[in-house]
DNA sequence: TAACCAAATGTAAACGTTTAGATTTTTCTT
DNA sequence: AAGAAAAATCTAAACGTTTACATTTGGTTA
């Protein structure tokens, strides 16, 4: 049955006119029930499926949203992917996600594809914040909510998790156990959270009137491979540090890694704490320590955003959700031996 | 800028027809260098983006391909989906992406979706092998490739991994460190992989004349939590098995957790491999023996089958790919001190 | 039962493209 | 320089809906 009945074939068929069928496919009322039902039958007996594309031309909406991730394979994303998707459902939405390994020019592709495709609305964690792209979709006037990392350059919908108080918080823990050497593994600086995270460790140690030591700062592009070598840095380093705060969770599993080969015995000669859970926290003796955010209430969140604003008559005011992460301590921060 | 040009405004503007405009937008070719520049000039002064929608419309195509997996979460998935985008890319195709949790009824739900929306094609790991919706799929001409689970009542390109063998070889493994009491724990056994690693696992135990224990063989539903809870039945059992095999990654996540609460010592008291290889597992201590999965390959693979299919004429026969998982043998699987 | 009214149904245009076929313009040939 | 051939361009229909507005139907009232 190669044959796609249309609404056309449907009306024949009940021997009424297109616009009833279209009024009982839409359940918008003012049919008689005895058409109505004709109707039905005739769309079942065809196998009758209306034509999202047709629809979406007349209407001029999709009902679809856009999702752009730098990268699917970091399970913070799936989490909160996952969260968007229940909502959106919920909602009569659909989402078509791209993910964008971090790239720049693949991320306005993306964009350009999406207002191509006429989506209502867009979710980004943006790998490239100052992009023409961002521009371009508000000229479209399609509404842009932005997660996880901000877009300061517009006035755009945000939902971000408090990074400067995660990464002081964690990096306070880390010096009320004695640590006065405190190593970061940095993300990229041109990201909210890479930028904000290092702000947070800086703050915790100017608070408590420590020196920024410069080679304690290593530079990482949130990718595994990355917190590896960062690690090793620090590893060789004349004189090494006692603590190490990562950044996120990709580079923690590679610092881990590292730690492991070069048998640098985390707990005792050093102490950890990443931002975001990892998988492998509870499964490392000693236990890892982290920072964790709500991811699925980060995904919800910005459908809601999105969603107001697609629904919204006037234009709203920008609107901030900043969300707490949460400390977890565990067991990888100890008490440096060092202080006593 | 709330107005969107369409291609009559940019052809007023060149002062040319809007067939000639449509040529260049698609590259078509016989139009004379001047008049392109004309209509160049004016699709960037408007700033016009053609529509998707109005496209899709006139051409009966939408250059989407539909991907339905049973749970994002899981990292298996986003790996596959991974391979499958960066292909699709490639060939000017987008992906709509949605995770059913494993629900039958979700399943279908996305499906007439996917059907309403024209995707020019789907790859599924389905939840639901015997559902109507992949009857419906069909007769709507829409090329479809299993992916993962099999489909076994209709004629589907598929590809999968060979369960049975990686379940036999990791079992085949565990028998000839000379254990004798060994235990599964299961997938759902309506899904392909669930049946199939039972399967292998039966196998082996047979073709070493191995009797087939049935309190050993404990069911899950390829979840966390159902991993740990067999695994602490298990451990209740009068005669408790000297070795585990996990069909899939998570389930081996809750063994593992289940594992560490119970004292019930890996490698030593109990040993363990796992189907699918986990973020965790080099990170116990021993590191997990585990079935390892190209995954993506798998998606690339999938990607490429329902390209093919997408533009052939003919109809294609049936296809069928079967990879070979690799048995990563690390610690976890210590000789039984009982065979001697 | 005629006249009227509300409810039900129908008509036709519009959404923004692509494309077959018609027409015009340019180029080539002699 | 005229005529033919080739190249460029245009016209108009079609894709499958939704919807404003027009028309018909059936029921109610006087």
């Amino acid at each position: 049955m190669e044959y796609k009945p249309t609404i056309e074939d449907v009306a024949k068929r009940a021997k009424v006119s297109i616009a009833t069928v279209s009024r009982v496919i839409n359940k918008q009322g003012g049919v008689r029930k005895k058409t109505e039902e004709r109707i039905v039958k005739a769309i079942n007996e065809l196998g009758y499926i209306r034509s999202a594309v047709a629809r979406s031309m007349k209407k001029k909406e999709t009902n679809t949203i856009g999702i752009i991730v730098p990268d699917i394979r970091n399970p913070f994303f799936p989490s909160v992917v996952s969260g968007i998707e229940r909502m959106a459902r919920d909602k009569g939405y659909y989402t078509i996600l791209s993910s964008t390994n971090e790239s720049l020019i693949v991320e306005e592709e993306v964009v350009k594809i999406f207002i191509e495709r006429g989506v209502d609305g867009v979710i980004i964690t943006t790998a490239n914040e100052n992009g023409n792209h961002i521009k371009l979709l508000q000229e479209q006037g399609i509404p842009l909510v932005a997660i996880d990392r901000a877009i300061k350059r517009f006035e755009v919908d945000t939902v971000l998790v408090d990074n400067i108080k995660g990464s002081y918080q964690a990096v306070q823990h880390l010096i009320l156990q004695g640590h006065k050497n405190i190593a970061i593994i940095c993300g990229p600086q041109n990201t909210t959270p890479g930028f904000e995270r290092l702000q947070g460790y800086k703050n915790a140690l100017e608070e408590y009137n420590l020196p920024v030591n410069e080679s304690f700062i290593t530079n990482g592009d949130f990718m595994e491979e990355s917190g590896y070598k960062a690690t090793y840095k620090l590893f060789h380093l004349p004189k090494r540090p006692t603590a190490i705060f990562s950044s996120n969770n990709l580079m923690s599993i590679g610092c881990m890694k590292a730690l492991m080969e070069l048998e640098w015995k985390l707990g005792e000669e050093v102490s950890f704490i990443g931002f975001d859970d990892v998988e492998i926290a509870t499964f490392i003796t000693p236990k890892l320590s982290v920072v964790s955010r709500p991811m699925n209430a980060l995904g919800e969140i910005a459908f809601q955003l999105l969603h107001d604003r697609i629904h919204s008559k006037e234009s709203l005011p920008k609107r901030e959700y900043l969300l707490s992460p949460e400390l977890k301590i565990r067991e990888s921060c100890r008490l440096n031996k060092l202080v006593f």
